[in-house]
DNA sequence: ACCTGAACACCGTTCAAGT
DNA sequence: ACCTGAACACCGTTCAAGT
């Protein structure tokens, strides 16, 4: 006779969705970081059986590409398409948009590169680059060639950036992470690696804001350079 | 009273060595594709309990990181610092090189963003590449930015090219694979999706040669570009 | 030093059964 | 249609023991 006229909300068991498990995912790798990422743990977090989940994913695999395709959709991909902006700016705007979405999933940055770019948010971003890049005078076809140099531009960026990283928010600072860089660079003998040593204040760098903007617009200046 | 003089060769069982461990990996992952590999297929295949090969790598994912480094090793290094070739032809030579070397190791291109660039091969490309883009005129910390955005773009365009695949050699012709991605763009509306559409023949054309030939040669005339 | 033997605490995925 | 129950064939890694 408690609580009769609401339908059960405090108890764990919730109905499940595809929505609920992707977010069960996503929160077990922002907790325990990408080794913590199962099917039986995100299973656990549901307070279900595993093979619960198969009702809304074939296979670990699939979770995976929808754990990318959640993430991506959280990035402002509005930006790419604001009104009275420059479009070169935009394009900047969201690639460091995405850097910082994708940087609070550290997991999932590292899941991107490892199945194909094919779901709907991946496609609009696609889109508004096409778009974006044809107003910067690109004909079509360079535009669309230009749109994908982007996206491995800043997803590989991204990748490698948080492959140096244990991948479990909060990530370290990137002062912290250059100082780790920098201190690596350190054990570098001169007489073998005279570039690499006398540029180690840069190459301590690869993984900054600075860098990355520094690439994307060699990027964009490259792409339009051409044309 | 067999064969006394020679010490015993037929058998399975030769001494191991991290060099032995990292090769069975490799034929692992190029006979039976990513999924295949683990330190238990990789003892089996070596005739040993798994737990011996705690004795060369520390873990499953230091054994990753080895693979990376064997198969950038494979490469042509020596290529970047080819005499008397213009630094742009060297640097373009060993990024198709490294493409065509990967791509025979499809497994391992996925593992490539997975874990820091720091083995002895990722230095020795880094600092011939400084080394190229110094003598294009580039001061020393452009040098090296564009060294790193370069090697972003190359190993980003193939660990993208091969998550569209099975990652099991042989790959599908470059054509058959265009052809798959072209299919897919057929599904795509136009209505939603004008500029994507508008594109298609290139767009299925993101994976080829000729893109990733494109897209370094915009990413030379960015970095020279702007000094 | 390097391998075996044995065990621990996990995995993804399947099938049949319930509701 | 969607979940439980139970099982199968795996994993990575550890510790102690042999040689």
């Amino acid at each position: 006779m408690t609580d009769t006229t609401t339908p059960r909300r405090r108890g764990p068991k919730r109905s499940l969705s595809l929505d609920r498990v992707v977010e069960a995912a996503l929160e077990v790798v922002d907790e325990g970081g990408p080794t913590a990422l199962s099917i039986r743990s995100v299973a656990t977090r549901l307070s279900v059986l595993p093979n619960a989940l198969y009702t809304y994913v074939a296979s670990r695999a699939a979770l995976e590409r929808q754990l990318v395709e959640r993430v991506l959709a959280e990035s402002d991909i509005a930006l790419l398409a604001a009104p009275n902006q420059p479009w070169r700016g935009r394009i900047l705007d969201y690639a460091l948009s995405l850097r910082t979405t994708m940087l609070q999933h550290p997991a999932v940055a590292l899941l991107i590169m490892t199945a194909p770019m094919d779901g709907p948010s991946a496609l609009l971003v696609g889109e508004r680059l096409i778009e974006a890049f044809t107003e910067g005078g690109l004909e079509p076809a360079d535009a669309s060639r230009a749109s994908y140099a982007l996206m491995v531009q800043v997803l590989g960026f991204l990748a490698l950036e948080v492959a140096e990283t244990e991948a479990q928010p909060p990530l370290p600072n990137e002062s912290q992470r250059v100082a780790e860089r920098r201190a690596a660079l350190d054990f570098l003998d001169a007489e073998d690696w005279p570039m690499t040593t006398a540029t180690r204040d840069v190459t301590a760098q690869w993984i900054t804001t600075d860098q990355f903007t520094w690439a994307v617009n060699a990027l964009l200046d490259g792409v339009t350079a051409s044309s």
